[in-house]
DNA sequence: GAAAATATTGAACACTTGTACAATAAAATT
DNA sequence: AATTTTATTGTACAAGTGTTCAATATTTTC
């Protein structure tokens, strides 16, 4: 069996037409009814396809997030967990945003729901996962992975979300650079931690 | 000039209502009419105030963010950074959001705008900022410090976004011990980075 | 307490939303 | 090419949205 012509043609008219609109005007602004109006599909017809102008707009971002999943294929050496790894993953994930700035503008706008926040996170979770999970240092502690995993997650975006607030001025060399200078000092504990052990050496 | 008593009974009326409907209903399902109707308040009225629900739902989060600000006047002594008072200041954190559980779970809804949690992100970071930015360690090193911090304060939130997937089911006190041990590792590289330094010395 | 100021009301408007259903059109199957 | 299947349409409906305006009610000010 393949897919009807008729579902095809629908979806991909109101997906091109939700993209013409949101040149013109924000995502939360763009009506169901416009939408249907401008892609000449009734608007009951909408409603066999799709919830919201959210649910249109997810397909895009599901796009852009498999263009993310697609460059962590790449055969990277990944035995050890080092700082060179570290940098090359994330430096993607910043080439990434700003490759599609205009739709992760939207996406960290703060009338968008926090769906599309959570898309994102989920997925370069899934990165980090399996970055960490086969680390022993972890296995030595009494730490529950998830909740290390969504601390480095969140941590990452809290830069992107750093970089949203300042416009994405800052070129994604730059913040990564600055990325490799915060996991450099490692944790705000470092330096007392460091003159702990001189302490106790001495 | 004193405040017109017939505004105060207006936005404390409507303001009532919701609380009254949030225990019936998402956030999300809430109508402004119904609101209005509830609060026996016309629906213009409604617009001479607030723009949306949203916009009164606002006036909890920030009675919550206050109550959040108020605990951090406590007089800790803060003129050495170190794993002690990180603790003592991120477990006021966790215990804030468990006693507000009810509005965070609404707070992190994925079909709720960002504007509550960059509200909740703005306020932790200033937390966040007090306690880092007297620290020499930074200034020794070329790091953009808005970006050390949004990294730190998302990272933190990181771990309330994993106990909020979980439905809050880990208590703060082991919550709190899930971050000291994450940040007695300090970064992923710790450990790597230690057998380098017993490398280049041996 | 009277006058001035202003918040609230009710009614109306064009518009959006979500749903339902029979009629129609277009695709897939044979 | 004829038949079957199903997606789309047009229409209708009740409810919500955001705005406007004159009439009314309430509060403040003097």
């Amino acid at each position: 069996m393949k897919k009807d012509l008729r579902i095809v043609k629908t979806q991909a008219s109101l997906r091109h037409a939700l993209l013409a609109l949101l040149k013109t005007k924000p995502l939360e602004a763009i009506t169901i009814a416009e939408l249907c109006r401008l892609a000449n599909i009734n608007r009951g017809t909408f409603y066999l396809h799709y919830k919201d102008v959210h649910d249109v707009f997810k397909h895009y971002l599901e796009v852009i997030v498999n263009d993310l999943k697609q460059s962590y294929e790449e055969p990277i050496f990944k035995t050890n967990y080092n700082i060179e790894n570290i940098q090359a993953d994330m430096i993607k994930i910043f080439h990434h945003v700003k490759k599609y700035q205009d739709f992760y503008q939207i996406i960290f706008d703060e009338r968008i729901p926090m769906m599309y926040y959570y898309l994102f996170f989920d997925t370069v979770r899934s990165f980090m996962k399996d970055s960490l999970t086969n680390e022993i240092f972890i296995k030595e502690q009494a730490i529950d992975i998830d909740y290390l995993i969504s601390y480095q997650t969140n941590a990452i975006i809290g830069i992107i979300i750093e970089w949203h607030k300042e416009g994405y001025k800052t070129s994604f060399q730059e913040l990564n650079q600055q990325l490799i200078a915060i996991l450099s000092i490692h944790s705000p504990f470092r330096e007392r931690m460091k003159e702990d052990e001189i302490w106790k050496k001495s």
